[in-house]
RNA sequence: AGAGGAGUGGUAGAGCGGUUUAUUGCACCGGUCUUGAAAACCGGAGACCCUUCACGGGGUCCGGGGGUUCGAAUCCCUCCUCCUCUGCCA
């Protein structure tokens, strides 16, 4: 959420970042929020004005009535009774104005960092860096989708039978090559610095808030009707959450945490001609790292942990591409968005297996999570996170690019966690 | 899940309708003393909103929400969380 002072105070730069996100109505609800701004702020005057002569007056019956002076007090009362139904009507349009502020600035999405390209769509990213070799493959190279098959180690089909389409099951060494990532890529955080943290896969409505995912993406996450509850689109929420209604002390800076849970989306809409086997699922695990940082240092961590993941991804043996995403492709909540997307040979395809971005004061101003500076002002912070990494599309990357005739070779670095080389035979 | 008890500032813990602008201890910060520190003494200290160039002023906050009252931390309703006992169960 953008501050509205901040906006009060910059409208030309707001307006200016928006625009290239290519949304329509940018102008529209900045405006609305400032209007509605404009009468709050009249509210809250003429109520504080009124209340505070009302206290004034409570106070004064008060010493009447102990120096048993009853009938001044109750003169006082009866003059007092209209102020005090004013008061309240306006402490009604306050809170009417203030409700309505809030909404439409849970409307407005963030204001894209100076660096960010304007744009429509994916077509618009800038391609910043790329690494690696685009494998070479005989013909008869086949898509993961079969590969699971022919090893049988991910069953879609049983995945069917027991929930739904987009729940697969992991069998044998596709279990354990799971369980070696998620291994790796927490061993590998933790040696960075990256505090674990096992968070709880299901959240109240205050934390989905908190990290923007509500209202924004109401439709896209499980809901839990009886308990009121959602399961976590990404370990982001859990994690970042735990710094709601926080004010820290400059000492306690910054906050890295990583953490892996199982991911829950619904993907309403979003199934389309590319998604087969492992490019888009309902559940799936990832690896999350999450930091709490100054304002003046977020910048050169955001990129900080985008090396840190390219490093996972060239461990990995990955071809990979780095894409500064454009106004429209960034995210609701982000200010700049790097996607990282590895080559899957049979698919010849490139498949987004991270996302790292700067939130700003985004998230941290719906967080009330701030921090106590040397002046011993509280100021508020900046979150960022990454994907660190995504296992479905790492899965399916490694199983089509490292295809051999004699199974699938293991990345070097994944066999301490594996104990095998090769996925071949079933187990 | 049922019965009972409890939620107060960083923490412990008083207050239980009107000198509460929330007592006090500890922890914290500043000062005096000291070469420095400790001790002692003195002083300070929260968050949010509105207003002001600033100094300052006003309002809100005692788990959340609602109510009673001229006046609520204090009384009532409701929800949440924690503790004890009982039940159930990985």
């Amino acid at each position: 959420m953008l501050q509205i002072n901040v906006i009060r105070e910059n409208v030309g730069k707001v307006l200016e970042g928006l625009k290239k996100r290519n949304m329509r109505d940018a102008e529209v609800l900045v405006n609305e929020a400032l209007t509605v701004d404009k009468i709050r702020r009249e509210k809250q005057k003429e109520h504080d004005d009124l209340v505070g002569e009302v206290n004034r007056i409570s106070k004064e019956v008060g010493n009447l009535m102990k120096s048993g002076q009853k009938q001044q007090a109750d003169e006082m009362i009866a003059k007092m009774a209209s102020n005090k139904k004013v008061a309240s009507e306006l402490g009604q349009e306050l809170l009417k104005a203030e409700e309505e502020l809030q909404r439409v600035l849970y409307l407005i999405p963030n204001v894209p960092a100076d660096k960010v390209p304007a744009g429509k769509g994916a077509e618009d990213n800038l391609n910043v860096y790329q690494h690696g070799q685009i494998p070479t493959l005989p013909p008869d190279v086949q898509p993961h989708w079969e590969l699971i098959k022919k090893y049988d180690i991910i069953d879609f089909d049983l995945g069917n039978k027991i929930s739904g389409a987009g729940f697969p099951v992991y069998k044998g060494k596709g279990a354990k090559f799971q369980r070696a990532l998620i291994n790796f890529f927490l061993e590998e955080a933790s040696r960075q610095g990256y505090t674990e943290i096992q968070p709880p896969i299901v959240v109240n409505k205050a934390s989905g808030y908190g990290t923007g995912q509500l209202p924004d993406k109401e439709g896209q996450m499980y809901f839990i009707a009886e308990d009121e509850l959602y399961l976590i689109p990404t370990a982001e929420v859990p994690i970042t959450n735990l710094y709601r209604d926080v004010i820290l002390n400059e000492q306690d800076l910054p906050i890295r945490h990583v953490g892996y849970t199982p991911c829950f989306r619904r993907e309403a809409g979003s199934w389309g001609a590319h998604v087969r086997g492992l490019n888009r699922l309902h559940q799936f695990d990832k690896v999350e790292i999450v930091q709490i940082r100054k304002a003046e240092e977020s910048y050169e961590t955001l990129e900080a942990m985008c090396l840190y993941v390219q490093g996972l991804l060239e461990k990995l043996e990955l071809p990979y591409r780095k894409l500064l995403l454009c106004g429209g492709d960034t995210g609701f909540n982000s200010a700049m968005t790097y996607d990282l997307e590895v080559y899957a040979a049979a698919q010849q395809r490139w498949l987004e297996v991270s996302s790292v971005s700067n939130f700003e004061t985004f998230q941290a101003s719906r967080l009330k999570l701030r921090y106590k500076n040397k002046e011993g002002k509280t100021q508020l912070l900046h979150t960022l996170n990454g994907s660190a990494l995504a296992l479905p599309r790492i899965v399916a990357a490694i199983l089509e690019n490292n295809q051999t005739p004699d199974g699938i070779r293991v990345p070097k670095v994944l066999v301490p966690y594996t104990q095998f080389e090769m996925i071949d035979a079933k187990l």
